[in-house]
RNA sequence: CGGGGCGUAGAUCAGUCUGGUAGAUCGCCUGCUUUGGGAGCAGGAGGCCGCCGGUUCGAAUCCGGCCGCCCCGACCA
């Protein structure tokens, strides 16, 4: 731990992330290029966001299973399109028992040739659909730019694989667990974020609709934070996934996929951070409460530590994740900036003259401003306090978010405004795909979504001036 | 793959140009004093100077080769 403080964010948000992602002891590079090691507070981060999204899963009739790691080539390539998406991603494994492997097999990716492949045996008729399963699984990409939690070679994902009777019903999964994300999105994470659908160019390789909600960072770019793909009969055919329907036709089936990743710890951190480092929602903080106990003799460091341990054991009884930090090699100051620094919500300060006057001193990481509280209140009164805050930076995210989201009135002020402050531009769109790469050569922005119907703008495409066809919102992004 | 940088103590880095007993700061350990916003003093531990070879009486330093990592761009959750 370091004693001097942060990069500002508004000065240079990279270095600011880097280093509040170093000192937090949230995670640190691995030995080999592009790889994390999650640390337990960081990692204790994703597990809160994994039991939020799990929990979804279960209520929305899903079960968990686990595929293999690793995927003989044959099986990966029997998707076209998905194949050629990924093959410049692909680790690939030649070696094996000291020889040369007769075919060589791929680290996932993502699972869906291997999965395709059994469901083909799991599947006969429409009474065995849907299949509505989650994995909770490492894949590995080989990503030319690291960064981490962002873009690891290897992350830690959930994805869902689902099997269906109809388009319909596809359709409808696909677009429901987009709205599970989003959820957990917005009331665990408070991270806003509009739902939308990815344009062609931006698809899942293989999908036939990729569906996206879109997050803001502090430094106004967004960033993708969750997708889930409607992949109609490709995976179904390619699979060759068939069954018979009430009218004895075979049908192949219909496909979804669905993805969040440890990526959103990194979009936490980017999201709310400050410049004393973390803020993080208590849905998710593994430390929802300090104590920090003051005192100078071995008679008060007695006394306060024993009120401060019934004020821990009352707030865990309460179901709060509470720490008492007594800690004797730092003083309080040193406490206060660390657990700052680490995204704790609340800190309760303990000292003699508190524990005289039968109360605590609690301080939000939000405000930062002192309130003493009665100690018999202060487990009674936390859950709400921490649902306060929790609101409040949900809050403070949602004003962001509408402050850096604009309306494109021309092409010219788009370009300038990007240039100036980043943010979400939405504006007519001709549909045209070479016109689309074009503004993003010149912007270096990219379409994040389009509305899940298609919304005919009325009006001309902002740059090229054909007619538009539907309403895009461009931002640049990680 | 293109461009840039770096491998020296647990961390960050100086020392390399100009070869001559391995350094600083933070952190760590011990003791004392401290403790309501990142404490002070004293003592101490900790190094195949990325790897291999060469030049030299002598190499962290010069020469050759190799390996690895980081940053910026193209690919992406």
């Amino acid at each position: 731990m370091s004693t001097s403080g942060l990069p500002s964010p508004d000065d240079d948000f990279p270095a600011w992330y880097v280093e509040v992602v170093r000192r937090a002891e949230l995670a640190e590079h691995g030995p080999s290029r592009g790889s994390m090691i999650i640390r337990p507070h960081g990692y204790a981060i994703w597990e809160l966001t994994q039991r939020a999204l799990d929990d979804r899963f279960k209520a929305t009739g899903h079960e968990n299973l686990y595929f293999p790691l690793l995927i003989p080539m044959g099986l990966l390539s029997k998707e076209a399109d998905h194949v050629e998406g990924f093959e410049p991603q692909v680790a690939v494994v030649t070696r094996g028992g000291g020889e040369e492997l007769e075919e060589p097999l791929a680290i996932r990716p993502s699972s869906e040739s291997i999965i395709w492949n059994t469901y083909r045996r799991w599947v006969q008729s429409y009474r065995d659909l849907p299949l509505l399963y989650n994995q909770w699984a490492n894949v590995m990409r080989w990503e030319l730019r690291p960064r981490l939690f962002l873009r690891t070679t290897e992350f830690l994902w959930q994805e869902g694989h689902t099997a269906h009777a109809t388009s319909d019903e596809a359709m409808a999964e696909a677009l429901r667990m987009l709205d599970v994300y989003r959820q957990v999105a917005e009331d665990v994470l408070a991270i806003p974020v509009f739902p939308g659908r990815k344009s062609p160019g931006e698809r899942f390789p293989g999908a036939v609709e990729t569906f996206t909600i879109e997050g803001l960072m502090r430094d106004a770019k967004a960033l993708q934070c969750g997708t889930s793909h409607f992949l109609g009969q490709n995976f179904g055919r390619a699979y060759d996934v068939t069954f018979l329907d009430a009218d004895g036709h075979q049908e192949h089936a219909w496909g979804t996929s669905w993805g969040f990743s440890t990526r959103m710890v990194g979009a936490t951190i980017m999201a709310h951070g400050d410049a004393a480092g973390l803020r993080l929602p208590p849905a998710v903080a593994p430390i929802q409460v300090v104590i920090v106990p003051i005192y100078r003799s071995d008679d008060e460091r007695a006394s306060v530590l024993a009120t401060a341990d019934g004020l821990r054991a009352d707030l865990a009884t309460a179901g709060i994740r509470v720490r008492l930090d007594d800690r004797d090699q730092h003083r309080p100051g040193y406490k206060f900036a660390e657990w700052e620094l680490k995204g704790v919500p609340v800190r309760v300060e303990l000292g003699p003259r508190d524990v005289a006057a039968g109360r605590a001193v609690l301080v939000s990481r939000l405000g930062g401003d002192r309130e003493e509280v009665a100690l018999a209140d202060v487990a009674t009164g936390m859950v709400g306090r921490l649902a306060d805050i929790q609101a409040a930076l949900f809050a403070d995210a949602i004003a962001f978010r509408n402050a850096n989201s604009h309306q494109i009135t021309s092409f010219d002020a788009f370009a300038t405004g990007l240039d100036e402050g980043g943010g979400f531009w939405t504006g007519a769109w001709c549909g045209n795909e070479e016109c689309e790469a074009e503004i993003s050569a010149r912007t270096k922005a990219t379409i994040r979504f389009l509305p899940i119907e298609p919304r005919e703008p009325g009006s001309a495409c902002m740059h090229c001036g054909r007619p538009g066809v539907d309403t895009a919102t461009w931002a640049r992004a990680y």
